[in-house]
DNA sequence: TCTGAAATTCATTCCTT
DNA sequence: AAGGAATGAATTTCAGA
């Protein structure tokens, strides 16, 4: 991976829909050498993928909270399918130490926290703590990592 | 917003780069109605963006660490400011209560991180403690949001 | 590996229902 | 609002440097 490439990934994290002649353009290059680098990144799984970023509040997921979770040290496994399954958990990570989890959950409302939290959160196996914090205002949203030339 | 619209969401956050016959196809429309929603959707604002979901290793960004940042209620946006000035803080939240700040930081490795908590986060404004907790997996990616019918 | 051109597929507009 | 046809762009492939 050289310089080109990796202008490209800058470009590509910024806007994920930039046509190839616009990337070509940006990084220097025509459209066909551009077009074969990046099947090539996606192929290698340096681009995982794109997605479209939608608007929390738009489809009534503004209300974010940060959990979390201490457990026993049995059913490592089973605890982390019993996340995969809960769709308000948008993110989730193994940690060292304690927690020894931490989650993103996205829910409409104070409401609906409270119940996914008493039907859901509590119920996780092995889970022997669950502590809650209100994300007040996301400062930096997830997306791009930086990438150094 | 009706179904059409959510369904077009949760494809849009699948696969970003789907063209629009294609996700007119999934959507069951044809691509001209298909293509309106898409714009109203970019327009509203319901679709904040388009990017590429890059693999952290794959860039010397595949150690990842949670830091929660105690500080003090003065310079709340000077604080939040040098935040968005380090590129390694690839996500941050304000919380409400204690912690009052979650990061999440990717740098290359131990060292690295070692030198950016040196240089860069116990030198941020107001910062009364800073705690660090290494991701051992990430279990679920941030992304997708779930778009409910 | 890049360039440039050719062939194909897609995006976009306009008009009709 | 949606469908269908027409046009202009973009993607993709390929031959040559």
């Amino acid at each position: 991976m050289d310089n080109i490439d990796r202008d490209i990934l800058r470009e590509l994290q910024k806007d994920g829909r930039l046509t190839i002649q616009e990337l070509a353009g940006r990084v220097g290059l025509t459209s066909s050498p551009c077009m074969r680098r990046v099947r090539q990144l996606e192929q290698d799984g340096v681009i995982e993928g794109y997605r479209a970023v939608v608007n929390p509040a738009a489809v009534g997921r503004g209300f974010e909270v940060l959990v979390s979770v201490e457990r026993d040290t049995r059913s490592v496994a089973e605890f982390e399918a019993a996340l995969l399954t809960i769709p308000e958990v948008v993110e989730a990570y193994r940690l060292m130490g304690s927690p020894g989890c931490l989650l993103r959950v996205a829910v409409a409302d104070l409401a609906a926290y409270e119940k996914l939290w008493t039907e859901k959160l509590t119920a996780l196996p092995g889970a022997t703590a669950v502590n809650s914090q209100i994300i007040m205002k996301p400062i930096k949203q997830p997306g791009g990592l930086p990438v150094d030339r």
